[in-house]
DNA sequence: CAGTGGTCTAGACCACGGT
DNA sequence: CCGTGGTCTAGACCACTGT
């Protein structure tokens, strides 16, 4: 029982300690959102609130008809933001530094057009541009992109501005994938990211859209010694 | 405006219209909550939970007195889920095998000790298990962990149930920290996974809590080739 | 068909935090 | 202080889905 005013977060708690404490088992089903009302004194619509933000947060599993129950499995979500590469690095108190290494038309990767969905005959080039992200003058992360041109097109240059950076601020995307991975340093990465090569380096390949049209893929490779970390 | 009946989905489909062509410019204050529900025509909790909801996903940033601003960097955020790695390599029509390579107690690495805020004389050892996860009988990932001892004691195995199983489905937790790297392969690595020295290997820290009770700290590393995917 | 969660309303009070 | 978002209520109707 809840002592006091019946918050929908103190509901939340008594709710959570229940699952943790198995007095609600994994798998079994809880009791009805009007009962549930009843029980702890309040209206149904704070029932619903803290019972609803359980269920996103992946420990119950909700049903029209079928009722709530606690999940088989409490599935564990961590969430991460992807923000502009400039101020991941001004976060960390550095100095932000850019160089832009290629930027160029050119016939684009087939995993690359099978990843933007271009795999029929459209759009044949594709603009593709390399550039350097530096933390205190040090290479921290090298960009390589591949650009709906009907997106950025050659009157946007990217000599002064990342084209991570100008998306970011100016393209509304709508959805896209993502694929973290390890990756051996080539020759040409470990000139461009000034380590040896063979060095294990981070890297995240992004794919995205707005609404089905392709923006962009992007692979950004990290120099070695970065770690991506989050709570959970 | 919104045609029909007005759902706080669609309220916060317009919203979102208004943001990504810019009638409500990056930084800019909208409506209060009440004007809004006066233009659409409804309550003024359906418009709250529009712009909650977008709030949520950085689109807006809200304050009380100081009302409803337009993200001026809208940070997309990615979800994906902590599962049990047996799932993840059945989820991929895989064979599951598993394999104790250890399981002892030690004298904890001062950073794992950091990591589980044991900086103090407490628990001069942890149980530290090493084992391996094989796809297909072949090494896929290998996990090495530090145990709370308090919390898995001598008398459980795991001998034929892995501890990532164990731990999710009987240890209830509440936080932790996580971090994602690419490390190199060692040649202790190197013949746990089958590879050869020196390769780029993807790799999880996950530190763990209940509360504030340390639960354990384990470093996942993958064989080659694993991509972590998820999609925004 | 009927039960359960999903949502909307109209109104109220409260907590926070700029002015 | 006082405006704004945060939340709760009591009731209603609706949408989905299992039986």
């Amino acid at each position: 029982m809840i002592a006091g005013s019946v918050t929908w977060q103190s509901l939340r708690a008594e709710a959570l300690r229940r699952i943790r404490s198995r007095i609600w088992p994994p798998g079994a089903q809880i009791p009805h959102e009007a009962d549930l009302a009843e029980e702890f004194g309040c209206a149904r619509a704070t029932v619903n609130r803290a019972l609803r933000d359980l269920a996103e947060a992946g420990y119950l599993e909700r049903r029209r008809k079928g009722g709530t129950r606690v999940a088989l499995t409490p599935v564990r979500k961590a969430t991460f933001e992807i923000s502009i590469i400039r101020q991941d690095i001004e976060g960390r108190g550095q100095g932000y530094g850019y160089r832009l290494l290629a930027d160029r038309l050119a016939p684009a990767p087939t995993e690359v057009r099978k990843a933007l969905r271009l795999m029929d005959g459209s759009m044949s080039e594709l603009r593709f541009v390399r550039a350097l992200h530096l933390a205190d003058d040090r290479p921290f992360c090298l960009e390589s992109r591949w650009l709906n041109p009907a997106v950025a097109g050659p009157g946007l240059c990217f000599d002064a501005q990342s084209a991570n950076e100008w998306l970011v601020r100016n393209i509304a995307f709508s959805g896209g994938d993502l694929g973290f991975y390890a990756r051996a340093a080539d020759r040409a990465l470990a000139a461009d990211l000034a380590c040896d090569e063979g060095a294990a380096l981070f890297a995240v390949d992004r794919t995205t859209f707005s609404d089905t049209t392709p923006i962009t893929a992007v692979t950004l490779t990290y120099a070695p010694g970065y770690r991506l970390v989050t709570e959970m």
